[in-house]
Order: structure tokens, then C-alpha cells, then sequence
DNA sequence: CGGGGGGTTTACAACGATGGAAATCTTGAG
DNA sequence: CTCAAGATTTCCATCGTTGTAAACCCCCCG
């Protein structure tokens, strides 16, 4: 049987309580008696049941990180400096993969099993702000990624992707190109991700005077490597070959980034590639990927610290946060060559 | 406030412990009371404690799923198959990444956070048989995947490296090639996939009465995609073209197929390539790649399953447990064009 | 009409930890 | 040497749920 304090104590010829003072580092317990007890609790290898300890507090210490697809390396990542910034909040990370799927999104929403997670961070896909509208003071507080839903009745945390997208065309643009194309667009999706990177490109466009070409704009299903590709050959097929193509993540570009050389263009030389995201891959391709940098750890922590500030007395009360992370472009091969 | 039992038996008018009937089920509750009380419970919405019923139960109902690497596509893809899994038998999964580092994988094996999680499938890295050794009866039930270690004192679940591999590198002789390279050796390694794959590969070719070139053996020191094309580019650098190539895993073989394309080698015409892992990017790759598809979902089951089995009564007592997952050839383009 | 006997329901005691009040022990002043 | 204040330690109740055993009720048989 696992050790518990009752166990220690009786070794250690002292109430229960004592046992747990030293546990907790309470003031007022003797040096000596301090010393004796954690004695035993070294030698007894005591470890705390969680279940009873957070019974009585009436949290887990538990939080989740809910990500539409753990295989995207962008979410991958992010997952890396969640875990790291809960980790030293003294918190354990529970990660979830919803595909996507609003029954998913909403099962989290929710509180995944009730009581087993203190709050939850979803990058929500299929959910609209409308969702989260009702909910109710059980509710877990949450944290949302990304710009499904950029105002709503909960917290958020997201870079500015009309800047973001404005800034990599205008990377292109530099490199004296004057056809970027758009890999990325989808139609249906009034808010979310894709309309605003469309945007930040059709801005900077407008602002260097030049046309917005509705043919230099790729759709695609998802964001996915396999669908950059495709993207990239209807954009070849379609006439004659842009000079630069702004992909709205990395994954695209790189599915574009084999299209380009499968037909013989040369990146960066005839064609310039930029996408954002930052993710490992791009680092290694051939060429290199330039890519807007969204700050991942500042993501990961300010959504950490939001859900700290929700637990702590009258964060209940707070209103609904907004905070944008910060981004930065990094210039590799595929536009510098 | 939470809604618990109490509340509810006080709305119904009933005993606290008769809802806890109602809830769990229990046989001996009269048709009327149990619609009665089912309907205050619908009414009051109530969810129960966990931390509470867990505390009662000395379970969780929390499993780790602990993997190196999150972003590589094959544990991505086994991870969705074990949270069906445990789904399946009303358990949460909370998925971890130990980047292959022994300190986590350690902290992985003694249950994370003690009462947190019931059991744990590990895909080890840096630990060995030896650090297993001095479990206590305190350690929660540990699945091992992988075969990092193959033989010693805890359950284990893998496929069999060495029939896998020859089945690829037989593959790619009965294509009539004679020089099938193998990328993925790693020295030092005694144990482990590398060196279980490259014994496969060399009992095809053995079987096949050709000889055994070293210098058609290229090592990575990672299973990744740029150490996969680093390792294609050495092979074709060293000396003539192999006619075949046997990658390790998936991604070597796509990092292999780019620097081919690079090269201006035709696949499968010049060279044909197989790998193992049958992941989704390797559907989707120009050529489209062969692979040896390892039964994930059937890996999956049975580690859940080889926990469900030490939970239950008598579970500690079982001898360990080593069981050969299935897998087949999936022949695509790079071998059959 | 009393006494089983079965199905139902309830009271009580855990599970392990901790806050708060109460009890005990020190120590120093008077 | 007594007493009070402060430092330590202990006792008790409690978090929400469920196993156990006992209580209860109703119906039927003798």
C-alpha cells in the first residue's frame, strides 16, 4: 500500500496534522520536529494523494490544451512551451486533439470530465462565439487561441494576423516582386484565420498601389501540406506563373515549395516563397523558408497566466481579455537566395 | 455552487446514497424513485466529483501517454488510436512528450504526479531494461511500446522489426533490384528499432544469396526528415546509385524522395523506395510511398487493454507480457510506378 | 393476524488531506 | 513560584462519493 500521512506520522510519533504542516512548510512548526518528520518522509518516500488533496481544495491541478491537430508542427510546438510554462505554475498539461469537430471543441469547453481540469486553452475551429455565450459560473475558465473567435465572452490570446499577412507581402514586395500570389483563402469563413492573413495581403497590395488580382488567390480545404501543393498547381495552370507567393502558414508552403520544383522554377530566383508559423520544418527545407515568427512561448505563457489570473479570488469577475502576441519576420533562402 | 449528491437527494427527497444508485446504476432502486430522482438529477444538472468518486475508488480514471515527439506523424496518428481506446473504457488520456529524455521518461515510469494518472504507455528512448528493474508495487502499470527494450520486467507491445524489415527489403528485390541501399543505421545502438531493421534488411538480402555492402548503409542520428535526405545525399555521393532504398521509417523516406527529385533520379524508374510507418504524409508525396503499415489501432487496443488487464484484480501478479502487433505491405508508387 | 422474506432505502464509516479551533508546552515577566 | 503570552501540536470536522450493513416496508403464507 502507498504510503500516506497517517503511515508517517505513526513512525514518526506525531499527529497527522504535523506531518502535513511539514508537507506544506507551515510556520509554526520546531526546527527539530520539522527535521525528524521530514526525515521520515524521505526514508517513508511519502508522495501526496492528489485526489484527496485536491477534494479539499477543490481543484486538480490539471489544466488542458485542446489543438485541432497534434500533427500540425505549428501546434506541436506550441504544445512544447505550454507544458513548459504550466510546468512551472506547478500545473500538469492535459492534451486533447479535437480534429476540429465542434462536439469536441465543446466537450472541452465544458470542462472535458467535470472536476478532473482546473481550466482548459482551446484553439477553437468549428466554434463560434455564439457557443460560448451561456456559460455558466461552473464553467472552467477558458482560454482561446487563435481568431476563430477574436471577441467573445472569454479571454484570448492571438497575434495580429492582418499585420502579420502585411507584413510577409510586403517582404515579397521588397524583393522587387509586384505578382504575389495568395495560398490559403477560403471562402465561407467570414472570420477566422484565413480571411484576416487575406486581408493583410490585399492591404499591403492596395497600400504599394498595386491591383488586387482575384486570380493570384489560391483556396484550399485545409491547411495541410498536400493541399498547398494542389493550390500551388492550379495557380501554375491557371496562366502565367506569379513571381512571389505568400502561403498562409509554413505547411502550405511547403506543399507549394515542392509544386515549384517539380516544374522547374527556381526559388528563390523566380519565384519567392513566404509563409508564418516559424515551424522546424521550414528551417531544414530546401531552400530554407522565409516565414513570419509568431512569439509561441509568449503565447503559451500569457494564455498560462491568463487562466492563473481566472483561478485567483475574483478572477471570476474579470472581464473577457484580449492580449496580441508579437511576431516578427525571419528571412531565409526561399526570398533572399 | 457545484451540484453534488447532497443537493440532489435533498431536492428529491431522498437519501443521498439513493441517488448515488441512480447514478451508478444499482439494480435494487424502485422504477418510480429512479425516474423520479433521474429527473431531478436531469433538472439540477448534476456532475460528479471526480477528485471525490477517485478518492473512494483509489483510481483516477487518468491514463499518460507518454511519446519522444509529438510532431513526427506516426505518433501523432498512434496517439488518436489510444484516446479511442481509452474512450472506450471511459478513461481520459493525458499525452506527454518526453523528447526522448531520460529524466522525463523516468518521471513518466513512477506515475508523473503521484495519484494522478493509473497507468502509463510509454514509448521509451534513453531508458533501459535496468532502470525498470526496481519497480516497487507502488509503481502504477507501465505498457512499453517500441522495442527499446524488448525483454524485461514490464508489458510490451511492438511490432517485429526484423520481419518488417525484411518484408520491405524483399519488397524492393522482388521489384528486381539487386542494391538496396538502407538508410536509418545507427552504431552504437545495440538494441533498439535501427538495429532490429538493419538485421531484417540484412537477412533479405542474405536470404537472397547477395552480399552484404556496408557502403550501401547511410546512418542518421535522428529519424528525422533533413537527417533522411542528409543520408540519401551521402549514399549518392559515395559512390553509384543504389537501385533501391530501404528507409527506416516514413520520414527518412521523404527526406530521401526530395534530395532523388534533386538528383534528377527517376522513382521508381532509377531507384524505388519503401519505409516503414505508413504515414499520412507518405499518402500524399509525389511519388506516393510505400511503406510497411504497422497495425496502429491494434497497438493501441492492446496497450489499453494490457493496462485494463493490471488494474483489475490480481493484475500485479501477472507475469510481464510481450506482444507482436501485425503489419503489412502497402505497395504504392516509389516501388510499382 | 403474526412472522418470514424479498425488494428498497437509509445510516454510517471510510478514502486522504487540510483549515481552524482547542489543547499543550515554553518561556519570561512580575 | 505563578501566570500570561506566544509558540507548537493535536483534535475535529469536512471536501463528495460509495461499500457495507442494518433498517424498513409491503406482501404473502401459515
Amino acid at each position: 500500500m502507498r504510503v500516506r500521512l497517517r503511515d508517517v506520522a505513526e513512525r514518526a510519533g506525531v499527529s497527522v496534522k504535523t506531518v502535513s504542516n511539514v508537507v506544506n512548510g507551515y510556520v509554526h512548526v520546531a526546527p527539530s520536529t520539522r527535521a525528524h518528520v521530514q526525515g521520515v518522509l524521505d526514508e517513508m518516500g511519502y508522495r501526496p494523494n492528489l485526489s484527496a488533496r485536491h477534494l479539499r481544495a477543490g481543484r486538480t491541478g490539471v489544466i488542458a490544451l485542446a489543438l485541432p491537430e497534434l500533427d500540425n508542427p505549428y501546434f506541436a510546438e506550441l504544445t512544447g512551451f505550454v507544458v513548459q510554462a504550466a510546468e512551472d505554475n506547478g500545473w500538469t498539461v492535459l492534451v486533447d486533439q479535437t480534429d476540429g469537430l465542434r462536439e469536441r471543441e465543446l466537450f472541452v469547453a465544458a470542462g472535458i470530465r467535470h472536476h478532473l481540469i482546473d481550466g482548459a486553452i482551446l484553439s477553437p475551429v468549428a466554434l463560434g462565439a455564439e457557443d460560448l455565450v451561456r456559460r455558466s459560473p461552473e464553467d472552467i475558465p477558458l482560454v482561446l487561441l487563435g481568431e476563430k473567435i477574436s471577441v467573445g465572452p472569454v479571454d484570448h490570446v492571438a497575434i495580429d494576423n492582418v499585420a502579420a499577412a502585411r507584413l510577409a507581402t510586403e517582404h515579397l514586395l521588397s524583393r522587387g516582386r509586384t505578382r504575389p500570389a495568395a495560398i490559403g483563402g477560403q471562402t465561407g469563413a467570414e472570420s477566422g484565420v484565413a480571411h484576416l492573413r487575406r486581408r493583410g495581403w490585399e492591404d499591403a497590395l492596395t497600400a504599394a498601389g498595386l491591383p488586387v488580382d482575384e486570380s493570384l488567390v489560391a483556396e484550399v480545404p485545409t491547411f495541410r501540406r498536400e493541399h498547398g501543393a494542389e493550390a500551388m498547381r492550379t495557380l501554375l495552370d491557371r496562366g502565367p506563373a506569379p513571381d512571389a507567393v505568400f502561403c498562409f502558414n509554413d505547411t502550405l508552403a511547403l506543399g507549394a515549395l515542392r509544386v515549384l520544383a517539380d516544374r522547374g522554377l527556381r526559388v528563390p530566383e523566380d519565384v519567392v516563397v513566404v509563409g508564418i508559423d516559424d515551424v522546424d520544418d521550414g528551417r531544414f527545407a530546401v531552400p530554407t523558408l522565409s516565414t513570419i515568427a509568431p512569439d509561441k512561448e509568449g503565447i503559451a505563457r500569457t494564455a498560462v497566466r491568463m487562466l492563473a489570473e481566472r483561478f485567483a479570488d475574483g478572477g471570476a469577475d474579470l472581464s473577457p481579455r484580449d492580449v496580441r502576441a508579437g511576431f516578427e519576420l525571419i528571412a531565409r533562402e526561399s526570398t533572399m537566395g
